[in-house]
DNA sequence: CGTTCGATGCACT
DNA sequence: GTGCATCGAACGT
């Protein structure tokens, strides 16, 4: 299959992994089978100075793991609802990371559908559009909050895939430093949330 | 086509 | 008690 990303790749400036992070797939396997997706679409949140990111307040207990080293994972639970999935960048105790925004579903389809909706029908394009969606297609819940996207059963492989051309706009969902445009995707990509209908 | 709004859990003030 | 890095059903046009 795809080569496991190795840390050095987080180890970087959050802009520069969020652009590598675009045509990289997102594994991960499970009892149930393995699923996976390329990513179509990122978001930045770099340090204590960014108003939107976690670490805004300073270390919580939530936030720890922007905290710690690079190439592990950051789920959390938002609007009570939804899991999302961000992957730990730059150095130890330079709290930043990248949200897992879009994919374009790759392996095991089915059971992506099945963990959506099982009583709904989902076209593929949309199985993953979008944060909270992918983590559930994924099966991706708190249980993978902290594990190392180097070595666990979730992680990340370059298999030589080309996702496009990439453009940058302001981050979305988010209420506060809308000037800055961290987030990164593929417009021409259906898969990428927000997107415009068809292909 | 577009916009509004309720669901739902928990970290943080 | 407040406010989310969301989603999709239920409206209105």
């Amino acid at each position: 299959m795809g080569a496991t990303l190795p840390r050095a790749f987080y180890a970087r400036p959050t802009l520069t992994v969020a652009e590598a992070l675009i045509g990289k797939v997102l594994v991960h396997r499970t009892a149930g089978g393995t699923a996976a997706g390329m990513i179509v679409e990122t978001e930045a949140y770099i340090g204590e100075d960014d108003p939107a990111c976690h670490a805004a307040p300073g270390p919580t207990p939530r936030n720890a793991p922007l905290y710690g080293p690079p190439g592990f994972a950051y789920v959390y639970l938002n609007y009570g609802i939804h899991y999302l999935v961000n992957v730990v960048t730059e150095d130890e105790g330079s709290p930043a990371a990248v949200l897992i925004r879009a994919l374009e579903p790759l392996d095991n389809v089915g059971l992506m559908t099945k963990r959506r909706a099982p009583d709904r029908v989902v076209e593929p394009y949309r199985l993953c559009r979008g944060p909270g969606n992918l983590t559930r297609a994924l099966g991706i819940t708190l249980a993978e909050n902290r594990l190392d996207l180097t070595s666990s059963r979730l992680r990340i492989e370059d298999r030589g895939l080309v996702a496009g051309r990439v453009s940058w706009g302001p981050r979305i969902g988010i209420r506060v430093a809308m000037k800055r445009p961290w987030r990164c995707f593929v417009p021409e990509n259906p898969c990428v949330s927000h997107a415009k209908r068809r292909a």
